[in-house]
DNA sequence: GAGCGCCGTGAGAATGGTTCTCGGTAGGAT
DNA sequence: ATCCTACCGAGAACCATTCTCACGGCGCTC
């Protein structure tokens, strides 16, 4: 049987309204900091149940988890600014079929890939070269 | 002024053995079983050194670090069974340039990329359907 | 070959993100 | 309303990694 409680919602919100990957740390101080009075746990919890259910994507950055919501259901990767987190979601369809083919050329099954594109945005390019 | 110890090329050398991606414990562990008497941190500093000297590739997983002795100053990919950690060097000049397309196409700048296919090796493969 | 300066090493402690524990609380079915 | 039980919260536990610092050995110089 699977709850709905307002922690979990709160968790949800807090993600959804993040622009880019959050740290589990960070999201919990955001929570804490509009009074919402989530325990730590409750918010590693939550998100690796939202990462398992497919609501969230999940990348490992310095040691740390990063996640953010994203559309469920559908695989896509993401082009991640390595300055401020802002994440843009990328289909990568010629990858998968690159990914599939390159696996099964060497007799491996169940191909998984991982696949992440990072830069620098606009933004923080833009703030780089003025530097 | 660099200098060349036994300590680092017991590293060098136990790295260069294995077949796929090991943990730094995995592979302090196995050097003391070898009876050498080397130190974690140790381990540590010469993996984290040959990294960033191009002579080893590392990966992060399920919060542990891999690594891997690579043929150094060449980009390459990975191919890794996510059973035994057997890799495979893997290129992928076609993802090269989806990266940097994809990157240049949303204004990102100074792309990097991780891309590594996880699956079964031949031999987990035959291992799991048998069972 | 001997002396010397200083980098690398090793043991253990510290760090920091993540997970576990356990008593208490509240969701939801009846 | 009541009961069952999944969920929560606080803090402790955990574990990979990094830091600290005194000591020993490497390589340069003579």
């Amino acid at each position: 049987m699977k709850r709905n409680t307002w922690q979990r919602e709160a968790v949800r919100d807090a993600l959804g309204r993040t622009e880019g990957f959050v740290s589990a740390q960070a999201l919990h101080a955001s929570l804490r900091g509009t009074g919402s009075e989530v325990g730590l746990a409750t918010v590693y919890r939550a998100l690796a149940d939202l990462a398992h259910e497919g609501e969230a994507d999940s990348l490992v950055q310095e040691g740390e988890s990063l996640y953010r919501a994203c559309t469920p259901g559908s695989h896509h990767h993401h082009l991640i600014c390595r300055n401020c987190g802002t994440a843009v979601e990328i289909s990568a369809d010629p990858v998968e079929a690159w990914a599939r083919q390159v696996a099964a050329e060497h007799g491996f099954t169940e191909p998984n890939h991982v696949v992440d594109v990072f830069g620098l945005c606009p933004e923080c390019s833009a703030a780089a070269s003025a530097r």
